[in-house]
DNA sequence: ACGGAATAGTTGACACGTCATCCAAGTTCG
DNA sequence: CGAACTTGGATGACGTGTCAACTATTCCGT
């Protein structure tokens, strides 16, 4: 490997400060959501692609392409959330392996009550402080870095 | 609660272009530095804080502060460094209740072989896609939310 | 039809984070 | 001095994430 190149000043700062957003913004909105909603940010991830779809029902694999998770971790969660009645199963006639989740009456409930207070606190700790230019450059950001680590890395899953 | 006013399209492309970033970017980094030199993120935070100082000793209630984690969250972390041995322990002679972490050999010895390769996967998954702008624009973006977070937020430990 | 490959999903082990609790050593103040 | 309080740090319980292994179907080629 040739010389590395470290990071300058300007970069340390800016690596830093995108670290640092991460970790106290995704605190704040996760303690939020629990406090407000007892809910995890995974928990509202879920509930939220189901209520996304008809019926609210899907096959444990399409969830999991939706959430881009792996099929072990949304089994895991599901079993968490199955325990508090978030969630149900149903079995699947047309294929013995599968099953479907379904959204309860809880879950319907918990969503309805979370999702409002989550968005303001979104605007209120995120898009409150940012431009419209800022949102642009962003999301410019956001796409190109995307684009790059899928790009350069081969992950199992995808 | 007023009516809550959702993200309109921009906003919602932000927002998600912005997590699915943390989440791509943040695994990306995590499996390279995994594979690489068999340190997780984690690992490799508390070795940078302890290469930082003198005699690569600290007391565990000043670790914490200097990373912003919970006491509970490092007292933790360093039990399982310690049983690979990447740190070790020493008595406080002056207060009994403490202990210094130190730095071991092997310790050094794995950040100094993992820091440049996680330096160039920083550069190639982020700075190369990204202009002086971009960069000066992140960092600002960084710098409010962060502001804003902590101004907002009451968070227990500081 | 049958045997091997692919698919659906679960499970177990372990790393990591948070919360509440606990203990022991220091500090304060009557 | 001694009781109350504070501080340093560890621990246990539980939610979460990853990896590897496993079971049970279904699919597919011959």
């Amino acid at each position: 490997m040739a010389e590395t190149r470290w990071l300058d000043d300007h970069e340390q700062h800016a690596w830093r400060a995108y670290l640092r957003m991460n970790t106290v913004l995704g605190a704040a909105l996760s303690r939020q959501m629990q406090t407000a909603s007892m809910l995890s940010m995974q928990d509202f991830e879920v509930l939220v692609h189901l209520t996304d779809v008809e019926d609210a029902r899907l096959r444990v694999s399409e969830l999991a392409r939706a959430m881009r998770w792996e099929k072990s971790r949304l089994s895991h969660h599901l079993s968490r959330m199955e325990k508090r009645a978030l969630i149900g199963r149903e079995e699947c006639t047309s294929d013995g392996r599968g099953a479907f989740i379904v959204l309860t009456p809880e879950g319907r409930a918990a969503i309805e009550a979370a999702a409002p207070s989550h968005v303001d606190a979104v605007r209120r700790q995120f898009f409150d402080v940012l431009t419209g230019d800022d949102v642009k450059a962003l999301t410019s950001i956001a796409d190109r870095v995307i684009a790059r680590v899928e790009a350069t890395d081969v992950c199992p899953s995808e």
